[in-house]
DNA sequence: AAGTAATTTGAACGATATTCGAATTCGAGA
DNA sequence: TCTCGAATTCGAATATCGTTCAAATTACTT
């Protein structure tokens, strides 16, 4: 699998771990690139799985979306085979869109129609906010944002979302279970 | 230079273009990551040169920072040397921070003290901010966001900021010179 | 002009994604 | 169980670069 990370791993390194031919994996995936995705979209089924999960019980729609940016960005930071993938942003955030964009969207729309956000097109927002999530969780991963900045960074995407800095905060703040 | 972008262009087509031999560039590159960080480094500086030469004239610091977020998502959508590097977000998002930083550090800073922002930590604010901006771009080159997306999406990054929605968008929207 | 240092060159190298014809496996029919 | 055709798998060969480095050229100094 990803030890390593895809992107770093060779072909022949993969095809010998999955124990397979080199030429086999081309007739299930198109590239390279092609295998990354799909990785990468099945590791975000899974979390998408998880997150729903979760917030099942969730009364506020806010914090489903709160909850489910966390758990991106620590997932993101925490799970190897996330971490190995972050050097390719747009590709994460483009997977993150695709697999996670339809449950965004709901929370987005319904905490606007309960009046806890204010979101005119439910879709830009998500494409901005994958960008910022997995930018943000790159940052982390790097050091270049102390751990901590997990909860400033959900904080802005509800900020984002049309909540104002004090609920944010609060929302953002409140105490998230761990996934499964 | 880049008439195709630097990372579809070989090694050698860029050499050629740039009249030397292929060995000559390493003697001032590392490498060719090292090349195309140097570009976008120098493309970065003249477009922050040229958005303070026209932000001198603002007087509402929040709108300096408007006018910083518009101009960047507005040149790497227009701009074919920076259209062709916009699949490698983090670079990009990389150079922006490092060479923009400083003057949005300043203008989020100054626009806080003046009541404006409510940006708590402004390098943090800004990091998330160029993933945020960059993946928008990306995404109404690539036409998956509307051209007209730019003003919502500067209206989020005021929101990051601590602006609410309807001054947000005022700001937003506001009349936005050309650059030189 | 001669000698030395610095710069440039581009053919050769190494790494690796991808291809493709041969080999193997599979499955249905007898 | 055997046979044949289709589908799948294999991995050595190919092609494509990024990168290196010894030789050639240029620039500079005395």
């Amino acid at each position: 699998m990803g030890d390593k990370g895809i992107d770093s791993a060779t072909m022949n390194e993969i095809a010998e771990a999955a124990d397979v031919g080199a030429g086999t994996i081309y007739s299930y995936f198109q590239s390279k690139d092609d295998l990354a995705i799909a990785v990468l979209e099945s590791l975000m089924r899974d979390l998408a799985r998880a997150i729903e999960a979760v917030t099942d019980t969730f009364d506020d729609p806010a914090q489903v979306y709160a909850y489910g940016c966390w758990a991106c960005i620590r997932t993101a930071t925490t799970d190897a085979r996330w971490r190995h993938l972050l050097d390719r942003t747009e590709v994460v955030a483009d997977a993150m869109f695709v697999q996670m964009g339809p449950y965004a969207k709901r929370d987005l729309e319904r905490a606007t129609a309960v009046g806890r956000f204010r979101v005119h097109d439910a879709e830009a927002t998500f494409r901005i906010a994958t960008h910022a999530i997995v930018g943000g969780a790159r940052a982390i991963a790097r050091g270049e944002l102390s751990e901590d900045a997990e909860v400033e960074i959900v904080a802005m995407m509800l900020q984002m979302a049309g909540v104002d800095i004090a609920s944010a905060r609060e929302i953002a703040s409140r105490p998230k279970p761990s996934l499964s």
